[in-house]
DNA sequence: CGTAAACCCTCACGTTACGTGAGGGTCAAG
DNA sequence: CTTGACCCTCACGTAACGTGAGGGTTTACG
């Protein structure tokens, strides 16, 4: 199945015009024309105008996603998955922006004046100039995301038996001492904590203690990893980013 | 108080060039100028500069925004409870982008393809061309949020007062009907559905079924609404909403 | 009191991501 | 076989600034 311009226009938010300026500058080019020189999009062509149009949404420069989209060891999954992380960010964001209005409302009725730096604080974090290197510094050095599709790439199914393995292990310990009523700053619990850290480190990408710290928060601030740690204690998630915090903290 | 142009930059997120450019095409012109001619911005213009940035942020064109800003009757409080309705609907948006980004690994790890159509469908909403007849038809004809800041503004004490008894007796009732196990269908809450309704056309901006049902969705949609019900009998705000719909839908 | 660093001003041209025709082939329907 | 709906390739237009160029102003400090 392959799609003209206007089908792929009718299908998703983007002008013909616009498919044009992809295609010229490289960053979709249609996989086949047809013989009168029709530009035909392929299925495979639409997965990655998804992905174009989530980025640009996430506010980056064309380039920019041309690049993302070029490095070696770019795949789809992970793509979706920092995209799906950027997005929740961008959705608390929002959320901030609308305690903002509401305390701007409030300090409105009782005519008072509200802290100027308040005002503007909403909008900081996401200058989409910053953005790149946030990006950068968040995903580590060399692009984590891109690290990890590199290296999991080559994994073999024995693998991944022994990641999970590994990994089922902490998480196994780090439950039995939150049920034997254990605080995040046990001692058992911070050796795991770190062995937590080491796990990644060795077989994803390079983790710093302060990305580890990082990817804590995101464990209970995201319901799709939370739910992987609840699903075996409740509150395991928690438990985790409270240790790992404190794990990260002594450095 | 007054702010130079860096130190306005420093505090929101704007370059100095935008703030030149604002002031060249009137969207925001200092009020005052040093001797030297350096631009002075005053807590005013900053209260206005934050307006615009939020505006900016729902993806508004500066000449829109210079045209919204600029309505007769256009107040603060109406524009703020206006951005803050945009804002909460983008961040849906962006729940319902994740939701998405679910769905496209699921499939991935499945190795199946993703219906050709939802992949799309969640960017549809926010076409920024659309967005604004969207925004004049979501707030009625003659945009309802400035009709109502025109009418309100006349309002004495007297006249507040009123409106809010007005409403109490509503709110009462239906309060009254839900706890004697009434359901939202039920004729006296129809009855008092549509006097919601009519108080709302009658006080603040001519208001169809149409956008009741809208107003109603928010009710539960939107915390900051819901309270005002769910304080007077918890599950109110859903109660009302059902009872809305219902009224609305009999047209 | 001078002078350098740090700001400010006004042009004015550059850039990104398309919009908007102009001029001209292509294709299915009647 | 023609008409209307698509498609193509230039190519210039536009919005919202970015980025100097050239030249005053203010402030800190020696």
């Amino acid at each position: 199945m392959s799609y003209t311009v206007s089908q792929v226009a009718a299908l998703a938010p983007v002008s013909v015009r616009a498919l044009h300026h992809y295609d010229e500058t490289g960053l979709l080019v249609p996989s086949s024309r047809s013989d009168a020189g029709y530009r035909l999009y392929s299925d495979a062509d639409l997965e990655r105008l998804q992905q174009i149009l989530f980025f640009r949404e996430l506010g980056f420069a064309l380039d920019v996603i041309s690049g993302l989209m070029r490095e070696p060891g770019h795949d789809r999954e992970a793509a979706l998955l920092m995209q799906r992380e950027l997005l929740s960010e961008r959705a608390s964001q929002l959320h901030a922006m609308i305690n903002t209005i509401d305390q701007a409302l409030d300090t409105h009725d009782k005519g008072i004046a509200m802290n100027k730096e308040d005002m503007f604080e909403v909008f900081g974090n996401f200058d989409p100039a910053k953005h790149e290197e946030e990006v950068k510094e968040r995903w580590g050095d060399s692009d984590a995301y891109v690290e990890s599709a590199r290296r999991t790439k080559k994994y073999t199914k024995e693998d991944w038996l022994r990641i999970k393995d590994e990994g089922a292990v902490v998480v196994e310990g780090l439950a039995a001492r939150m049920e034997a009523g254990a605080g995040p700053d046990d001692e058992e619990v911070q050796r795991l904590a770190e062995e937590h850290r080491l796990q990644i480190d060795r077989n994803f990408y390079p983790c710093s203690k302060q990305m580890h710290a990082g990817l804590g928060r995101m464990y209970v601030a995201d319901p799709r990893f939370a739910k992987t740690y609840d699903n075996v204690r409740p509150g395991l998630a928690q438990f985790l980013c409270d240790a790992i915090l404190i794990n990260a903290e002594e450095s």
